[in-house]
DNA sequence: TTTGATAAAAATTTCGAAATTATTTATATT
DNA sequence: AATATAAATAATTTCGAAATTTTTATCAAA
């Protein structure tokens, strides 16, 4: 493995653990002290990042950390929407018994995770990863079936953006109680092979980073 | 302007126009003695490019352009469809009349080109960037005023790809002569603010790049 | 002839500095 | 005091070469 793989991962995972300051600022400068590399690999790196939207590049004045608005959160969540209850309709048309029960591993180790979360009175700061890849496993799995890279890619983009404008604004890094039977009630729909119900289910699960007017269920791709 | 930023879309531009075969390497060499640029800015390029799919990479061992599958260019198809009429609709639920025009305006200049490529035996050379430019303003300025920036860079991204696909494979460079009535169409649904109209139009108009059992209406979005 | 090890060549990755451009600070003018 | 100009500083962009790794070529053994 190279070194520039692992910084890469190593940075992108800062960047969506809320490490930086939306607005801040990545000085080549900065970063090469902090991994020992050079500014070429650096900017390599950074380039890397900004193709899946984690920093902004602008031409001739670097890169920053995306600033946090509501309407990017809003655009975020609508996306995701489009792309995983679509994701997640095929996997239910295309996906055998072997997905079902891959779905379900995820959800039970996501479930174990969530309820030291909620049991907690303030949400432990060294859970924060762990439920972080828990809930990226369980919605990539839900989709995992759809027979489309392409889509995979894209709600791959989407999520991570869609993390990181959370993870700062919010100070228990987008986990609320809710999310324990939402998750629940998506894993269900899915094992009952209800395509509306789990489009439903991920509408709502989203649905309160959505502006009021657009709350209301999306009517469903698959009558 | 940087050196960097007018090589990237030259580069773009070559790679969308069936320049380079696919499979074949992007050598740093190759591509520095072409811009006279040092290995390190070529990479950098190389790494921009990549981040939307133009050029693959893989660790150690370069980049290369995309090979050409069925598979992927069906894949490619079935996102555009999801996105563009996605986009599509919701322009026309927020879009007033100056998006109407616009559209009139962009499907104006590209019946113009149409009619050229159509009328000559064989569609001319030169007239190969000058149509690609135009049927990319068409579908953009169809979704841009969807207000949401995400699905129009998701969007971009995935019709760059599919153009690649079709150039090396297709002589004609993705022309076909009903492509005249299907933009017609879909402009006219457009115009109607017929949402389902213009869903069913961008799936006809791509559905010949999806295989047989895929090629029924899809349920509309937006009863 | 094929297989596999070894050496040579070619390509990729990383570096640190030079050149360019942006930003800040200081100075002068209205 | 406010604005504009100029110098100083800081950051970005580009370079070409060194270090590493992969690929190709060569040759001996089965």
């Amino acid at each position: 493995m190279t070194r520039g793989r692992t910084t890469y991962e190593h940075l992108r995972d800062r960047l969506i653990s809320g490490e930086f300051t939306p607005g801040q600022r990545m000085k080549y400068e900065d970063l090469r002290l902090d991994y020992k590399l050079s500014v070429s690999t650096v900017r390599e790196l950074l380039f890397r990042l900004s193709s899946i939207g984690l920093v902004d590049f602008i031409e001739q004045r670097g890169f920053r950390v995306p600033k946090e608005t509501e309407e990017l959160r809003r655009d975020l969540a609508q996306s995701r929407i489009l792309l995983e209850t679509e994701g997640a309709c095929l996997s239910i048309r295309y996906g055998g018994v072997a997905w079902e029960s891959r779905l379900n591993a995820a959800h039970h180790e996501l479930k174990h995770i969530e309820s030291h979360v909620s049991s907690a009175s303030a949400p432990p700061e060294e859970l924060i990863p762990l439920w972080s890849t828990a809930e990226l496993k369980f919605h990539r799995t839900l989709i995992e079936e759809c027979r489309s890279e392409v889509l995979q890619q894209l709600h791959l983009q989407v999520y991570y953006r869609f993390r990181q404008q959370l993870i700062s604004s919010n100070k228990h890094f987008g986990f609320i109680t809710e999310n324990v039977d939402q998750h629940q009630g998506i894993l269900e729909a899915a094992l009952n092979h209800d395509e509306d119900l789990v489009s439903e289910r991920i509408y709502q699960h989203l649905a309160r980073h959505l502006p009021e007017h657009l709350r209301k269920p999306p009517n469903t791709n698959h009558p």
